[in-house]
DNA sequence: TCACGAATTTAGATCGATCTAAATTCCGGG
DNA sequence: CCCGGAATTTAGATCGATCTAAATTCGTGA
């Protein structure tokens, strides 16, 4: 602590309450050894003194910091703001301290933090990798037999892995338009190739191919809502104008829906769309956007679960939780006309 | 780390390269005292054989810990994710690494962080106290000789504090209304009296006063969407209607702009909406927003800034860094009646 | 060639906890 | 009242860096 000039130790303590040090660390560590009228002696005391456990000392002996990394691409972006919420309430309950940095979606960044984490000895990570990470992450990080969760994007099958099921969620969006009796439908969004995008883009193509439509209707544009609106040009304004759009995400999604009404159509009549990761402002809308559900909070306190597993036994065999999406039908895709509002 | 086997330590290195222990700490603190030949020597063994710095070691020794904390209300809140950003940002590249913590408004959860950081020998905290914190928070820091700086909200005047002129920006916001010809204006959201929603609810009353009009239509709620769409109704069915209302924050004026249109209502027109903090969708909403803008990002790397002067020099006199606010002016409060989109 | 101050390097103590192995205390039975 | 094993407590080594103070090396002028 900054250099403190006079920090209370445990030997201060024991001294004070007529034990020897090691009791009074076990004490601290509430081991059932210490008999339970020397625990509330020196408890008393510890309180009294108000005495600061120091867990430099200690993980220095211990080699055990309770502390894990958690490296996101964006926290700015409400989706892994929600994540790291996640993962915080669960490695709070468990007493462990959260080291949180943001990649930025840079690579050198995030070498960069995952050397300071080893440097500062957290005792796991949570990553949620960069785009353009290369599979050596993965190889390094086992190599250096530091335990980490994939969280989200993966870049390697190896591990542990924390994340929704995108590829079904997709599929099941894009059936529900079909059924709606759609049959040009435009894949909207989305720039670089990481697992989380190869996923839903594999469950719209998938979806599409087995009722025999084309899947060719890919548009890759940047993660913005500004991007939404300008792709609704493109989508309508084409030889083969698409009947229904689904987004990449939510955020894509809005944009499109701005866009339509800009243009004075009529989103869900003139052109249904669908987004994805139902954010919190997807039922506030105009119309409520439908979109399918993934609980970025879950996969984080999952994720979390994961690591303080892999901590404790290290050679486990891998897991990965891939929770089920759930497709949240509002106004949007017009299936709901009478709900609509004016 | 972790129980890794087999870590190196200085030691390894220095045997490796035929000098002794001190000399090698001395190079990985770049320190003058050694000669070119041998930092050169050294630094080729370092990257040769992987060697990872022990900062538990280094800061049970040196205390320091090159660490600091951030504790924020709610990271899901965009708006702390964009002031963690900022914070991360400068400390990044004085070479920092950044605890991060979320209390949820907890006073509870804040001291269980608070005492966590501690224990972790962090250098300093920035923090942006829950609601309900007592200011005798401050003392204890204080007394516990803690370096911290407030941000955002403050719950003493002393210490170091960053943050926007909230008063300052409310008051022309309201001006700006007054010009326009409102005479009777609400100021609408928040319900906990923290120095944020103090400092803006006094600009409103401060200008509604100078200009001889009534500020006593202030209508509390939650800060969402949905509060601010159930607060279009308390605002224009009231004997003395409105026609005007400022909004404690964005997300609050656009559940009112929804609200709004849901009722067949055109903002703007019907009545001027005006927000606080400019966030993203400000730009986007239909009609755009007119807000007042108070870069976070921005007090976040002051507030880091702050902290680090803070920490070198614990006994300098405080410094309170507060940020002027920027009206932006768009089409909700009717102003630019040509640009607005049917 | 030697002396001397500056430039480098280093041995050994130290930070504050944990861990190991051994010492002490406690207790019930003989 | 002593003994043996369980229950508690403890001394002292240890983790891996930094720091202090002293030793060594270097370069230069006499």
């Amino acid at each position: 602590m900054a250099g403190r000039p006079d920090r209370l130790t445990l030997a201060d303590v024991a001294e004070r309450a007529g034990v020897s040090r090691a009791t009074v660390s076990l004490v601290l560590r509430s081991s059932p050894l210490v008999a339970e009228s020397t625990r509330i002696k020196v408890q008393r005391i510890l309180d009294e003194l108000g005495y600061v456990y120091n867990r430099s000392a200690a993980s220095m002996r211990a080699s055990r910091s309770r502390t894990v990394g958690l490296l996101v691409p964006g926290l700015s972006n409400p989706f892994f703001a929600e994540l790291a919420a996640g993962v915080d309430q669960i490695l709070d309950e468990a007493g462990l301290a959260l080291f949180l940095a943001d990649s930025n979606e840079s690579v050198a960044k995030q070498e960069r933090v995952i050397l300071r984490m080893r440097e500062h000895g957290a005792d796991g990570i949570i990553i949620c990798p960069a785009v353009g990470t290369t599979k050596d992450l993965i190889s390094r990080l086992d190599a250096w037999k530091f335990p980490f969760v994939q969280a989200l994007r993966h870049i390697s099958p190896q591990g542990d892995y924390a994340g929704a099921d995108y590829e079904i969620g997709m599929d099941r969006a894009t059936e529900h338009l079909i059924r709606l009796g759609h049959r040009r439908i435009a894949f909207v969004g989305g720039e670089h190739m990481h697992s989380a995008y190869r996923e839903r883009r594999d469950g719209f193509v998938a979806c599409m191919r087995r009722h025999g439509l084309s899947p060719d209707f890919i548009l890759k544009t940047p993660l913005t809502r500004q991007a939404g609106m300008d792709a609704v040009a493109a989508v309508l304004e084409q030889d083969e104008a698409a009947t229904a759009a689904i987004c990449f995400n939510d955020v894509v999604a809005f944009g499109m829906l701005l866009g339509l009404s800009d243009r004075g159509l009529e989103p869900g009549v003139d052109l249904a769309v669908v987004g994805f990761d139902d954010v919190a402002e997807a039922s506030l809308s105009r119309p409520p956007l439908t979109t399918v559900a993934t609980l970025p909070n879950q996969i984080g306190q999952d994720a979390a679960r994961l690591l303080l597993r892999r901590i404790a036994d290290p050679h486990g065999l891998p897991e990965r939780v891939i929770l089920p999406t759930r497709l949240v039908v509002r106004a949007s895709c017009g299936a709901l006309r009478s709900q609509r509002v004016a």
